[in-house]
DNA sequence: AATGAATGAGTTTTCATTCAT
DNA sequence: AATGAATGAAAACTCATTCAT
């Protein structure tokens, strides 16, 4: 017999992951401990233990979440675009922007989760394609109305964006000055769609 | 365990960079202990420290070494090459390349290295730029030349070029599947020269 | 090994203080490890660090802690004594007893704290304070009955008399004969109130 | 057949004793390195181990060279005075101005070795007996002459004069304000030589 | 005689995880 | 269900000392 509700248990859930969040966002994942987060949620060190199966489990649960979230926020505002360039450039404008947001997550993301054996298969895997899937409906989109060249590989596409703009956010964080996201993502999405050269390239 | 001499410095010095490499390679640089290392080059722990200050200097100089001996590489591919286009090209190629042949390095610069504070600045921030500056230059010059249309900022170019490059390697790498550099970094080069749309974009 | 409850936390305390102090007295601060303090303590080496934030600190809380119970007894002693001259007497006798009961206390505090730059501003400092301050206002109230000569300045009888006995008993313990504390602490007291000299010295 | 002269190891042991004087009074025994001393010596590691069985060793040999320095010294000094007060007042002087000196190594006398089981008996507690005897010459002749009061213990007076002036030179030092040595050291005798009491003392 | 590379034991400290209460 | 005291296994780094050269 339970001595805490249903409900209790999942308030209880989302504060150690709030808790979480802020420590892994703050410290990052080695630096914290998991004590800093039972701290921050105001429960004893064991309890996490109840809810969550590891540190690292911890850790894949805030990522989970955060994904979430940010899939839901760009599926809809994608869906507000109406033509093939607007969409991509929705995209473009709303992951740049989640980088400025939400730095410190992606950054857990990319430096602790993304590149490590057991991420292949995980239910974090899973959530990243399916943010990133939101990208390849808007090529399979694009292609079908003929705005996409014929001999471009979606995948590339979807991975030069995403590592592209990865990049592109990371040098302004690390160098220290505020991206204006209107501007970045303009230019971001221009080179994308038009190209480096000036005339059509080979 | 042979007491070395003076003139063999410059082995044990290299012998203990390559177990270093192996060890941070396969590892990771927290996964990795300074007697792992030690260990694979069949030296003390203590020896380590004769040679590197601390276990981030080790990492440091894994990387610095990396990237003396890519830099040359690259220059030397790119001088031979005539145009802009083929400049580039060879460029993506020989960074394509790169990625398959020096995975575990490349996640060691990008994964433990890059993100960090003590990053800017650094001697290997340097060969970052030197590397990087390689692309500066092609494209300053395919400006002069008027390859490059004029509203293009070259910085976002090389991050667009390099963080796209990255994870096109990276998901063939967790996807387990060879890279065919010759067609990927093909594919690659149009899409970066010409961009995604059918006409000329925004 | 037994989880102890909360009501007996404090006996945890005290027997890791009475371990250190157990450990520190034999071996001294440098040469003692954590480790053995741990285990003269029947717990693990990590758990002395949850009472203790560090070695440094198990040292002051040791020396802390007999300051406390010493000074105590010190003040109780002295204001038993009705004159000035029984005060001192009374203080010496009390000192060299001292030194003679925690002996290895009182080295440790002489050899391993007194002489850092930590100390001046220390908790153990204003201990030490508290502890010889106890003469002081024994002087000042023996110089208000003008027993004291007027020449006189009181820190440098204080300092003399410290010194004084702490080399006298070191000696008796180096050569390792016991003190006779009644015939050493009149000793001490006549040369302190009445000096060297058959005359009035200079 | 040696290859170099007995001269030269002499001067070599000279400057290895010069340099383990800087070293250990820079950062105390525990702190220094022997490599350290080397350097300073501007030889090579092992070759200490050829003049010094071990870094003990050469801090026992620091502290023999500085007592036998000090050691004449005094006793030029004290020969020099004429009655038993002044001689007194000359040792007191040459005492306090020692610390204000040497302050380093007269630290490291004190906290490194006279508080250790090996000392007594060793070449180092010998040349300070010869230190101390001085003193103790002075006060069998001060008897001798009258001069000192007939129930008083030498070797309490030694230990209270020593003992004494090693407090108040060190706590000149620790609250960091210079000592006047004229002024310290004539209050410091005139105390041992009168006492406290403004009547002769009980 | 001199070097200095090499050793390897030893130290403090941290923390994920467990489990008696 | 909840606690938090306790564990114990690392892990980085230092250095006195040795000994092949």
């Amino acid at each position: 017999m339970p001595r805490i509700s249903a409900e209790r248990m999942q308030d209880r859930e989302d504060s150690l992951l709030a808790a979480a969040r802020e420590v892994f966002a703050c410290k990052g994942y080695e630096a914290a401990a998991v004590s800093d987060v039972a701290r921050v949620a105001g429960v004893s060190d064991g309890l996490v233990y109840r809810y969550f199966g590891s540190k690292r489990d911890l850790l894949l649960a805030v990522l989970d979440s955060f994904y979430s979230r940010i899939i839901d926020d760009l599926e809809r505002a994608v869906s507000l675009s109406a033509s093939f360039e607007q969409r991509v450039a929705t995209l473009v404008h709303k992951h740049v922007e989640r980088f400025v947001d939400d730095m410190a997550l992606c950054r857990l993301f990319i430096v602790e989760v993304r590149n490590f054996d057991e991420y292949v298969g995980s239910e974090t895997h899973e959530l990243n394609r399916r943010y990133t899937s939101i990208l390849m409906r808007i090529l399979a989109d694009g292609r079908a109305e003929g705005r996409v060249a014929g001999d471009i590989d979606d995948r590339l596409v979807r991975d030069m964006m995403f590592g592209g703009i990865e990049h592109v956010a990371w040098r302004h964080i690390l160098a220290g000055h505020p991206i204006d996201v209107e501007r970045v993502a303009g230019q971001i999405t221009r080179l994308l769609l038009g190209g480096i050269s000036t005339s059509r390239a080979s």
